[in-house]
DNA sequence: TTTGTTCTAGAAATAATGTTCTAATATGGG
DNA sequence: CCCATATTAGAACATTATTTCTAGAACAAA
């Protein structure tokens, strides 16, 4: 059983990449480094997006924001599959190398400022926020990935559940 | 290293349930049999309250079986932390024992008929119904689990959006 | 070219994990 | 109480993973 599922090998990384295991340690240090790596890169390559979106001026506040999941998804798709289909626990642990649990902890830092201000800004509570930005559309995603594309006809579904869950919330200015 | 995240390992079943290897090979007879009986008895358990409430008559069709999930995550913490938290592959794979994947390919045959049972009913398109009844309901505990309880406020958000994606196709009879 | 540094390769060492096995212990029927 | 069967226990074994290590290749600067 060269490769069991759920979890990442370092022998089916040097499999499926080519690349050796010498390389592999020169480079990541550990299997838990490079776990971790993989893990921040995603995310640093969604939260670009995704906060550039929620600063984005529009008819409905976030809206743009949360339809960068299924956008990232299309976008990126290698990406996408370790944002969407890993959990961060198998990524990220305890013996994670320290500077890069520093580095996860800037970045989450970041994105949480970001979604507290939005919440300011538009006067929404924080739970519906995070339920209509990241909640239902990870939720829609799910439903596809892995194994097959995100149809462009599902924002339109994410745009309703985000109208549905944060208008009557806002406080318009 | 004894339990690494992510993964469930024999000597952690031990560990946790005081349970000896002896017995565990005893009763599922491999690791595999073991996680495939979790992830069965799990899915069972969840089915059977989603199965009712999908043929429970009600204002809006299918609205009670999409706030099964939030419930089922109060009512049975314990199997919800299987059902929410794991994928499905970490749990089922190609060697897990036959007996079992015929179970599992039973029960899901007969959540799929229900589901489609439910389209025809309805007139919804099946994409929209998987939306409202699983996609969006389960993307919305899962910025719970684990650690926090679902709070029973979710529910009328879970509501909004199953409205708001299958109020507009309904083709009421 | 020479020299030093960085990177690659893959076998060998180390460590962790799954499974088997045998003896001991419970359990239930007669 | 006795026996047969089912279950438990955990050490020993086999398998599979991670990590280290050494030798060599690529690369860049002088």
């Amino acid at each position: 059983m060269l490769v069991r599922d759920g979890e990442v090998r370092m022998q089916s990384v040097v499999a499926e990449t080519g690349v050796s295991v010498g390389s592999l340690y020169h480079r990541f240090g550990s299997r838990e480094g490079l776990l971790a790596r993989a893990w921040l890169d995603t995310l640093a390559a969604f939260h670009a997006r995704f906060l550039a979106a929620l600063d984005q001026p529009g008819d409905v506040p976030g809206l743009a924001a949360a339809l960068e999941t299924p956008r990232f998804c299309r976008a990126e798709p290698d990406k996408a599959l370790i944002l969407v289909c890993c959990r961060r626990s198998e990524l990220i642990s305890d013996d994670t190398p320290e500077a890069l649990q520093a580095e996860l902890a800037t970045a989450n830092d970041r994105v949480m400022a970001a979604i507290d201000a939005f919440c300011r800004r538009t006067g929404l509570p924080l739970e519906i926020a995070r339920l209509g930005l990241i909640g239902f559309p990870l939720g829609a995603v799910k439903l596809y990935m892995p194994g097959a594309p995100v149809p462009e006809a599902l924002d339109e579904e994410i745009e309703r559940a985000y109208r549905a869950v944060v208008l009557p919330r806002l406080v318009s200015s």
